[in-house]
DNA sequence: TAGATTGTTAATCGATTAACAATC
DNA sequence: TAGATTGTTAATCGATTAACAATC
């Protein structure tokens, strides 16, 4: 799924002020084909233009829509640590349409302490919480051992999108998407590419 | 690249003891097709045995020596907020050889503190401390304004290896390699499952 | 030896690229 | 109308799956 590269290349462009665009001219600031970006865009609908090319806030605005960032979506997080708080931080995702309206954790000791105005609070309330506040999505930021079982509460509540950063594969139903960040194979991935650049730099 | 799923699998096994396992047992763990497996395997070299399987342990390790985990790597973060911090606490990268050497931030209220032991320094000292300490691997997580510079800092003090948290794409020499988290694509992607989930629910 | 399971080849599938007719 | 550039078809490439001979 390439959509979301595009719409932050096309949030870029129209930073810029740029009107329109080419695929001829996004392929060489994405660095990817120009046959590839028309396939891709040409897939959900005719954004462009034959002569003229793509109207940049127009083909914006249609992909945010695709992608489901033209709408609200409520959003918890379970697991209150620094990964937790990042998320809850990063101020850009509210301006997609992605709310953090509650944390969650176990430790006791962080109830009640808030992050950029969302409270932490006991697991005891999940449920609940969930129910009161319309929440879509869970993020779960806590160790991997307590995940599975988190991840069977939220979807006997009703949750049906999971973004995981536990180290660990979730087995959800079918009609529940599950977003895996799983930051050590990305690590690992960095690595094996940077071992195997090194041992052909020796040669 | 599939290996670090595997890798992690096969600790899972290594744990519960397994001994061996063949391609078939792992593709109904792993929800991918044994023949999969046996291709990605092969690939980097003959591990299994006819009529036996692979060896969990003889596996695991060889995967890690490939993935490169089986020796040390120095890394850097560069931006101490939240997420930089939630990397370096992060205990189980260094059971895997990645050593967090230095923390860094532009914010002069931050310096001195220190995070897992890992002190927080200034900008000025970073060239140095990637001669003195054998930086490897340097991770971003800053705002994307500052990555551009800071990547070009460290790929002229010699880094090359970026592990990139930071919202834009870096342009880099052939010879870094850059391992991008953009996690807005990824929450991303999850909307976009979680909204097409929903209208072919409608229907 | 018989059974199990890999390594590996061949067949299938899907994704990428190239090419160009349609059209603004 | 001429030029530009998309939408779209066809060709190419690579990845996945299936099948089975090799072999432990």
């Amino acid at each position: 799924m390439r959509l979301p590269r595009y719409y932050r290349y096309l949030g870029e462009l129209l930073e810029e002020g740029v009107e329109r665009i080419s695929s001829g001219e996004l392929s060489a600031r994405m660095k990817v084909t120009a046959s590839q970006i028309r396939q891709d865009l040409n897939n959900f609908g005719g954004f462009g233009q034959q002569g003229y090319g793509y109207n940049v806030k127009y083909l914006y605005e249609e992909i945010g829509r695709i992608l489901g960032v033209d709408r609200k979506h409520h959003l918890i997080i379970i697991g209150s640590g620094n990964l937790g708080q990042a998320i809850a931080n990063y101020a850009n995702f509210e301006r997609r349409g992605f709310i953090v309206s509650g944390m969650f954790d176990v430790n006791p000791a962080l109830f009640g302490r808030s992050v950029r105005g969302i409270e932490i609070r006991s697991m005891d309330g999940l449920e609940d919480f969930i129910r009161e506040h319309d929440v879509q999505i869970a993020a779960l930021t806590m160790p991997k051992t307590y995940a599975p079982q988190v991840a069977d509460r939220l979807v006997a509540a009703g949750i049906k999108a999971i973004w995981n950063f536990a180290h660990t594969d979730l087995t959800v139903p079918e009609d529940v998407v599950v977003e895996n960040v799983h930051l050590s194979e990305s690590l690992m991935r960095l690595s094996y590419r940077f071992c195997s650049m090194q041992e052909e730099r020796e040669k």
